[in-house]
RNA sequence: GCUCCCGUAGUCUAGUCCGGUCAAGGAUUCGGGGCCUUCGACCCCGUAACGCGGGUUCGAAUCCCGCCGGGAGCACCA
């Protein structure tokens, strides 16, 4: 039901086109916040892209890069292209195969879904003409230097003997490294920029280089690949990209994609960036998450400790809350640490209206409540406190109760309240083991303690895992056990869960997984 | 160290380009109160910010200079 009414309302905003704001507090506080509109954009005619390395599945660090690109595709009605980054890597970048799947089965999940999907590794044919028009251009040369010479000079600002090698040489040894006339280390294409350039890092920048790495898609079929900028330099073209939006940690590429073009004469798209988004709790790294999701020590690539957009979606977290946080920053150009409460806090305005409350109790401990009225062996209890067109439902209630042991603990030879049922009195000290004796008092609702309680009969175990992996067990209330996958709920006084998505209804344990308070 | 970027309340952010309408708005957090039989929601109230120092100007969060602080980049990775 709460899937239906959102979806119902996203679809509605994506109908009318326009950036996706649902609720009126979002209409009244953010629309005048609304991001700028990007420079020279023809309704219609703006091409953005995506270009995320397969190494690891997306995750929130990722999600601004994500909803950016697509909240001005939406602005502008424009397209979106997913371009895999795949220029083979490192031995310690390597493309994972099964990540091309996993991360657009990420965009799906988050609600992006691309216009185009295109692989850098299809492409090279066109990375080498670029390559050779460089050079004509006299732009570029092959250097023959070892990795440290090369790196030492640049440093020193001093050139390398072959930078002043003749354009036709460059050409011949440019086609000896496509030849197969070098071993990978031994030659790459080299752009001519400035040794004196204020920025060390942007003398003679590499464009090409030899890699004989086994690519997961087209195998060793190319031995010459393209770094990233060069690669992007020819694409943004190519491509027909009309504006390119990426993070700030990317900067020095603009700068190197644009010489290009100025050396080639091509006018190329403008670069807009933001800064480095963190969420305090999620200290997360692509390539050591695959590690951990290899190796079986973390639960694939769901396993909420990696942040992932796959592991948000199984907490129960909207794709339109992880939208609204990080639209939230804007295009601000500041680092910024985030915690995590300021996304939950979004994911709670958007679920709690529609979302059915349940009891459950952690480290549940049986309480026998003498003289308890027989005609309260089943109550009624409604499913949302504020909504009661969300309906009631009926649960089994004493006199055998469970309750949680840390509510027990605290109240030893107390008088407390069960939530919306009755008033009992606890022993005191609390028997080290076996049921609780405890005793009715009355049916009044006065100010006293109130613990959640759950009926023994029928009582459903229940596994939540926890965003640091960890279970914690307890026993929810019969209602639970028609609980159907990827339900969300919230057990009361603990928080909002989501049913696994495999789990199989009926069976014991019931497997959910904690979202956040 | 070098290059670039950024400094508005606890945390984010609007405003800075085109100085006055900003004695600075919003979100979230926190504190207090109310309410509903949740540690959730909702309502009310509150705390709390223009990094520092100069300058320009009738007037500066906004422009200029200097300083300080923070971050990112500096690969034959992406």
């Amino acid at each position: 039901m709460a899937a239906l009414s959102l979806d119902a309302q996203r679809a509605e905003l994506e109908r009318l086109g326009g950036p996706i704001r649902s609720s009126p507090r979002e209409a009244k506080g953010r629309e005048e916040g609304a991001l700028p509109e990007l420079p020279d954009a023809i309704d219609g005619k703006v091409v953005l892209r995506l270009a995320p390395f397969p190494s690891g599945a997306l995750h929130i660090g990722n999600a601004r890069m994500l909803y950016v690109n697509d909240y001005y595709r939406r602005l502008h009605h424009g397209r979106l292209l997913l371009v895999f980054d795949d220029t083979v890597g490192s031995q310690e970048k390597r493309i994972a195969p099964e990540l091309f799947d996993v991360i657009r089965h990420d965009l799906d999940i988050a609600g992006v879904p691309p216009d185009e999907v295109l692989y850098k590794s299809d492409r090279l044919p066109t990375v080498y003409r670029w390559a050779r028009r460089v050079i004509d251009a006299g732009g570029a040369y092959v250097c023959t230097c070892p990795a440290e010479t090369l790196q030492a000079n640049r440093a020193k600002g001093t050139a390398c003997p072959e930078r002043s090698q003749p354009g036709g040489e460059t050409a011949d040894l440019w086609q000896k490294m496509l030849d197969g006339g070098f071993a990978p280390g031994e030659a790459v294409l080299r752009l001519r920029t400035d040794l004196a350039d204020p920025d060390p890092a942007f003398r003679d920048r590499v464009l090409c280089r030899l890699s004989d790495l086994d690519h997961p898609r087209v195998g060793r079929r190319w031995r010459v690949w393209p770094m990233l900028e060069f690669s992007w330099a020819v694409d943004d073209i190519e491509l027909g990209i009309t504006h390119v939006l990426r993070g700030k940690d990317l900067v020095m590429e603009d700068r190197m994609e644009a010489f290009v073009w100025k050396l080639l004469g091509e006018r190329g798209p403008p670069f807009l960036h933001w800064g480095l988004l963190r969420v305090a709790e999620a200290k997360i790294s692509k390539s050591k998450g695959y590690q951990q999701v290899r190796s079986g020590e973390y639960d694939g690539w769901a396993d909420p400790r990696l942040w992932s957009i796959d592991s948000l979606d199984r907490r129960g977290i909207e794709p339109e809350a992880l939208r609204r946080f990080t639209l939230g920053f804007g295009l601000s150009l500041a680092d910024i640490e985030v915690p995590a409460e300021t996304l939950y806090a979004e994911n709670r305005q958007l679920i709690d209206p529609t979302t059915p409350r349940r009891s459950a109790v952690i480290d549940a401990r049986e309480v026998e409540v003498a003289d308890y009225p027989p005609e309260l062996a089943r109550t009624e209890l409604p499913n949302h406190p504020d909504r009661p067109e969300l309906g009631r439902r009926s649960v089994p209630a004493g006199p055998r109760f469970l309750l949680a042991g840390s509510d027990l603990a605290a109240h030893p030879g107390g008088e407390i309240r069960l939530k919306d049922l009755v008033n009992i009195e606890l022993p005191s000290p609390l028997p080290v083991s076996g049921p609780v004796p405890a005793r009715f008092t009355s049916r009044e609702n006065r100010k006293l303690p109130r613990v959640q309680w759950v009926g023994a009969s029928g009582a459903v175990p229940v596994s939540l895992l926890d965003p640091d992996g960890t279970h914690r067990i307890g026993l929810g209330e019969a209602a639970l056990a028609e609980a159907t996958p990827r339900q969300v709920f919230q057990f009361e006084r603990i928080g909002f869960v989501r049913v696994e998505t495999d789990q199989v209804p009926g069976v014991s344990p019931l497997r959910v997984c904690f979202g956040h308070p």
